[in-house]
RNA sequence: GGGAGGUUAGCUCAGAGGUAGAGCGCCUGCUUUACACGCAGGAUGUCGGGGGUUCGAUCCCCUCACCUCCCACCA
């Protein structure tokens, strides 16, 4: 799959392969991820270890679709929770993190329609049974492919608690919260304008509906007013649905349409008598003529109205979307095509007064795109108010806290104005309403599957359960405790209920979080988690994905081709604070890099400890500069790595893991250790051995929650233990590491080569020209000279110098200053181009005009009262630092000859 | 109408009250004891505009502009 690197020349001395044989040359990660996922998963590392008393972490996973597949929001939310597992579970907390999926009703439903559809069978026409039975054999062929792939991704899910919503189990959580709720009055029935979707042919809740700002028509139109010659002039965007008014509504205090009390008007096209209402809540006096029209069956605010004025409603869409009977003539058409048709016959007879370009926010349904339709009709609600308030308790007490904090304000504006849910839905695919009617219209709430044999009111036999099922929602609530068998007590809900930490996208904050915790307070009587992570939704390159755009990442595909380790560290990377998540292809060709460099510095490091004495402690060894200077740096990356993740800061953590191993271990320890290795002394090689050592484990187990795979392939190969890192201790800060005397040093070492390095490119020489470099031991800093004298072999090796002096730079050399430290180098002429000396002594002018004015700018500064008065003293000092280094630089630029 | 977030290097994004970072891209050079998916060096930013607080602001406050999203209303 992947290609051989493309050998660049001729290596003329291949290290022997016998000494590499542990790693194969090329990186492969295809060659290993499905190997470590079957050890792991055969030896039960998924699964919570360890005594049930001792700390545990459990998370729930976000279930997905039954019938969905791995998408980039899936990708990057599971790889987070994956690294949350990972890194817990190494911190040897119990972790169980529980998988399982969605019966998804609507979406579920819509696609099984789809494909019947296309075999020219119609749901209706195969039946109820038959259907939910098409829906459960589509299920099992298609289902769970999603749970494959969340392996392919390397998500550490404890596979033995599997749990689907529709299992018998949950299925049974679901009828005794209904139960719960209906008895306490909770749950109620009624008549009620709700969110119809005629597409879906349900009604939907209040969340399911998606404004889309539309350009409409306002039309007004003209109503009969009998002893009021100019009638009353009311305004629609939806003309069809006059058909159905049953008033019109003025306001009492309105001088306009004063006239207009006491009389009756009359409906175009059908004739009847409209009652003109006052009513002050709908009425808004400043806008447009000041009449409403009123049409209860249809509008969610003239239902009102019709309730505070005992209006009667017509309905005269019905569920399909077509006019009903009641409309008439138009009885049957479409509602679009029916209006069409009604303002032509308005216009015809001259009672369309206007017909204004309009924008208005069309609510669509969020699954079928459909426009929805206001629709009186009965349905099952939950009062919602009761089991919100302790769930804004919850929060604002801190029971439950979000992750970033921001959300739970726009936690708060929701559930503080939240109204009641809708939770009955007109579909066949779900969790049937247990409620049972008898012939007597006696209503049995039951937590029963089966109708009871006979009414406990009046004995009738004849029950028949209610057609609806209950709106996904209502079972994903229940998910936290569902899974562990609530209502039963088992084992499971007691070890480990309530969960710890909730890891999801905010556009399901309401949808989900907000119920789950009304649903864990109610039921459990504990909030069924304690941190919610609230994450943003993925974006490719700034731009929202999409097939039409073509800027969609498979995850799949991206594994294919980067390997899964690299997805998840470009995922982890990503992890921004804001609300998108930014993944760009380019990144995840630089975690592959990473990965490959992760790699190689094995294959250096396995080969370095080939067969050759490794000191395991480190402790009572003389460690050198070098060595104390990565220790160092080591822990403090340990230290950085475990906050940022337990501030669920992924990004900084994988960036500091990064940084850490390539650009500190990679780049400068690796080369400062190759001298070593090939010097005569044995015992310091010995203890670099075990330093780099050290190292690679510990930059391994940093990145394992990362980079599962490729850390446990090389994890074998150093420690002889196979699938054994997933649960070695996390690597953490080692306080006695810390070295600021070696870290200073190294500093200064490396400002000096990195100084040198770039003279060579100034003059255009080649990197192997000889420079002879002086140190300054009247530098400006003097602490690190000493350090410096130690490091002189390492300093001539990494610079490549031809003379190193501790002593006053000769006459001509070139002068700066770096890390305070006072250097010269001279390079021979004939090494470097005229043209480059040239423009090296233009930017040396660019340069000294640079220093000129920030040492103005610092001497300002210093010499300014207020500043040394107010400023911190530590800064101050710091000011008159940078102060004395700028001026002992500008010296040194100033006294450089040509050399 | 209410609310949240954003505006930093060519691109995608971090960042902190003491004059800026990463990855990718770009330029130059290079096979130097693992790595060209590499090594070395380098360039690039009036940190959206204006005002204020402060010894000092890109970071805090106000305001304007533009962008994204959420909620509500919508005759």
């Amino acid at each position: 799959m992947r290609e051989e690197p493309v050998d660049h020349g001729r290596r003329p001395e291949e290290p022997s392969e016998s000494a590499l044989e542990s790693l194969p040359k090329t990186f492969d990660p295809s060659r290993f991820e499905s190997r470590w996922y079957a050890l792991w998963e055969s030896e039960g590392r998924f699964q919570p270890q360890g005594e049930s008393g001792s700390p545990r972490y459990v998370m729930v996973i976000p279930p997905p679709n039954v019938t969905g597949r791995l998408h980039i929001g899936h990708a990057y939310g599971r790889t987070v929770e994956d690294i949350l597992a990972r890194w817990k579970r190494m911190l040897q907390f119990r972790v169980l993190w529980v998988p399982g999926t969605d019966h998804a009703g609507i979406a579920t439903q819509m696609v099984v329609e789809r494909n019947l559809a296309k075999q020219g069978i119609d749901r209706k026409v195969l039946g109820r049974e038959a259907f939910v039975e098409r829906v459960w054999e589509w299920r099992r062929e298609s289902g769970d492919v999603i749970l494959g792939q969340l392996r392919r991704l390397g998500c550490s899910l404890d596979w033995s608690r599997l749990r689907f919503t529709l299992d018998p189990a949950l299925s049974r959580a679901v009828r005794h919260a209904f139960v719960l709720l209906y008895r306490d009055g909770l749950i109620y029935k009624g008549r009620y304008v709700v969110n119809w979707c005629p597409g879906c042919g349900t009604a939907v809740s209040d969340l399911e509906v998606v404004e889309k700002p539309t350009k409409g028509t306002l039309y007004k139109i003209r109503y009969d007013v009998p002893g009021v010659p100019e009638g009353a002039v009311v305004a629609t965007t939806r003309p069809e649905t006059m058909l159905g008014d049953t008033a019109i509504a003025i306001h009492p205090e309105d001088p306009r349409t004063g006239g207009l009390k006491g009389r009756k008007a009359i409906l175009p096209i059908v004739g009847r008598d409209l009652p003109v209402v006052e009513d002050a809540i709908l009425v808004d006096r400043e806008f447009g003529t000041g009449i409403v029209k009123v049409t209860p069956a249809h509008d969610a605010n003239d239902f009102a109205v019709g309730q505070r004025h005992a209006l009667s409603a017509v309905v005269v869409i019905g569920p399909d979307g077509k006019m009903t009977a009641a409309a008439g003539e138009y009885a049957g058409l479409d509602r679009f095509e029916a209006r069409k048709r009604i303002v032509a016959r308005l216009e015809q007879e001259g009672r369309l007064v206007a017909a204004e370009p309009y924008t208005i926010n069309l609510g669509t349904c969020q699954r079928s795109d459909d426009v929805v339709e206001p629709y009186l009709s009965e349905q099952w609600f939950v009062k919602i108010q009761p089991l919100a308030e302790p769930a804004i308790r919850a929060v604002r007490e801190g029971t439950v806290r979000f992750a970033p904090e921001s959300w739970a304000k726009t936690y708060f504006s929701w559930m503080e104005n939240i109204r009641d849910w809708c939770i009955s839905r007109q579909l066949w695919w779900g969790h049937r309403i247990p409620a049972f009617t008898c012939v007597n219209g006696h209503v049995l709430v039951e937590d029963e599957d089966e109708p009871p044999a006979a009414c406990p009111t009046c004995g009738s036999p004849e029950l028949v359960q209610d057609p609806d099922v209950l709106d996904t929602w209502f079972s994903s609530q229940l998910w936290p405790f569902s899974v562990f068998g609530w209502p039963e007590a088992t084992r499971d809900l007691k070890d480990f209920y309530p969960t710890d930490v909730l890891v999801t996208g905010y556009d399901i904050l309401f949808f989900w979080v907000a119920r789950m915790i009304m649903a864990g307070l109610r039921f459990t009587g504990k909030a069924p988690f304690s941190t919610v992570h609230l994450h943003g939704l993925v974006r490719i390159g700034g731009e929202k994905m999409s097939k039409t755009r073509g800027n969609v990442i498979d995850p799949l595909e991206a594994i294919e081709e980067f390997g899964a380790d690299a997805v998840r560290f470009t995922l982890a990377w990503a992890a921004a604070s804001g609300p998108t998540v930014s993944v760009e292809r380019g990144r995840m060709a630089g975690s592959r890099n990473f990965a490959t460099k992760v790699w190689n510095t094995a294959r250096f490091t396995l080969a370095q400890l080939d067969g050759r004495e490794v000191p395991e402690d480190l402790d009572g060894r003389s460690l050198s500069l070098a060595d104390r200077w990565i220790l160092s740096r080591l822990s403090m990356a340990c230290g950085d790595v475990n906050r940022h993740l337990s501030e669920f800061r992924f990004d900084e953590a994988a960036e500091r893991i990064q940084g850490f191993v390539w650009h500190e271990l990679c780049d400068w320890y690796l080369e400062m250790v190759k001298p070593v290795f090939a010097g005569p002394d044995a015992s310091a090689a010995e203890t670099a051995r075990g330093v780099l050592r050290r190292c690679l484990r510990d930059s391994l187990a940093l990145l394992h929650p990362f980079m599962p795979f490729l850390t446990e392939e090389i994890w074998e190969k150093l420690t002889g233990r196979a699938g054994t890192l997933i649960v070695t201790p996390y690597p953490q800060a080692v306080a006695a590491w810390r070295d600021d005397e070696a870290e200073a040093s190294l500093e200064a070492l490396r400002a000096i080569v990195t100084r040198v390095r770039n003279l060579r490119t100034e003059r255009a020489a080649s990197p192997t020209a000889p420079v002879a470099l002086w140190i300054d031991p009247a530098s400006p800093s003097k602490e690190t000279l000493p350090a410096l004298e130690a490091l002189a072999p390492l300093l001539t090796h990494l610079g490549r110098l031809s003379e190193l002096r501790f002593a006053a730079p000769a006459a001509g050399s070139t002068r700066d200053v770096v890390a305070g430290i006072r250097v010269g180098m001279e390079l021979p002429r004939s090494e470097g181009s005229a043209a480059a000396v040239a423009s090296g002594d233009a930017r040396d002018e660019k340069t000294r005009l640079a220093l000129d004015d920030e040492i103005a700018q610092l001497s300002a500064k210093v010499q300014n009262a207020a500043y040394l008065e107010k400023a911190p003293p530590a800064v101050v000092e710091k000011t008159r630092l940078r102060l004395r280094e700028l001026e002992a630089k500008r010296a040194a630029l100033g006294m450089s000859g040509p050399s």
